[in-house]
DNA sequence: ATGTCCAAGCATCTTGGA
């Protein structure tokens, strides 16, 4: 089974995109970010007609995520819990049946928290507090369960093209590199660091240049739980979605697994 | 030095966000 993220930086503005990938790729699963839509106005139909089943949690204008899956959903869940006056719409939780039980798949996208200053930093912190808190629960079912998505988050220097020029910044810093490790410590695998060493970026801004100078970071990450790391086969990034027409700035990432 | 792109609105540019 292949399990994807991307973050695709506004449904409308990607979909000739997504569609193009998804038929090219064909993967089970994918979890979207940054759709920038509300439910209403995402294109379902269009995704549908590539025999996907659709489940979105969108806003106005900003973030948003969704769901696209081969399988039928047995469950959904939307929104993290532990704040009520919180109406951002960054996760999607689905629970699918495989041969040997069933898969928790959970996209996220983890919000951004610049400029530091800002509450936005804070914000930051306290949803990835949530995050834990939320992880820890899905852990006691000791099922497979995947927490894949736009984490805004640099774990390590490799993962930068230029670590000295992010240091500091809300992606790279040492509050959220703490609260990242925390993940880890829970028993969370960070899928890619699982498969490979080298370099491997998920994202290039649009600015200055970044993408023909390679100046990526990895901020797109799939975590898993003892289960589900236990069937991971490989990772793969497809960096050369990034070339294409029209691109988002980050590029899908997948997973594959034995399921 | 700055470089880009998306969504939205009393709109055809401006603003906020990343």
């Amino acid at each position: 089974m292949r399990i994807a993220t991307w973050n695709i930086n506004g449904i409308k503005a990607r979909l000739e995109l997504l569609v193009t990938w998804l038929s090219q790729e064909k993967p089970d699963i994918v979890v979207l970010q940054e759709i920038k839509s509300v439910d209403e106005g995402f294109p379902r139909a269009e995704i549908e007609a590539l025999g996907y089943n659709v489940e979105t949690h969108g806003q106005k204008s900003w973030n948003g995520v969704a769901i696209l899956s081969l399988l039928p959903f047995d469950e959904v869940t939307r929104g993290l819990p532990g704040d009520d006056s919180d109406e951002q719409a960054r996760l999607i939780e689905g629970v699918f049946s495989v041969e040997s039980g069933a898969i928790r798949v959970c996209g996220i996208y983890l919000p951004n928290g610049n400029p530091v200053e800002s509450e936005k930093f804070p914000y930051k912190l306290a949803w990835m507090r949530r995050l834990e808190a939320y992880v820890a629960e899905r852990l006691l079912l000791e099922e497979p369960f995947i927490l894949l998505g736009d984490f805004n988050l640099i774990p390590a220097p490799i993962d930068a093209h230029d670590p000295k020029a992010w240091w500091g910044d809300a992606l790279y810093r040492p509050e959220s590199l703490e609260r990242f490790r925390t993940l880890s410590n829970m028993g969370m695998t960070d899928a890619l660091r699982a498969t490979t060493s080298e370099e491997a970026y998920t994202f290039w801004d649009f600015q200055a240049g970044a993408w023909r100078r390679n100046a990526g970071i990895r901020i797109d990450h799939l975590m898993l739980s003892p289960q589900a790391a236990d069937r991971l086969d490989d990772v793969r990034v497809h960096k050369d979605v990034r070339g294409w027409e029209k691109p988002s700035d980050h590029v899908p990432v997948e997973g594959q697994f034995s399921f």
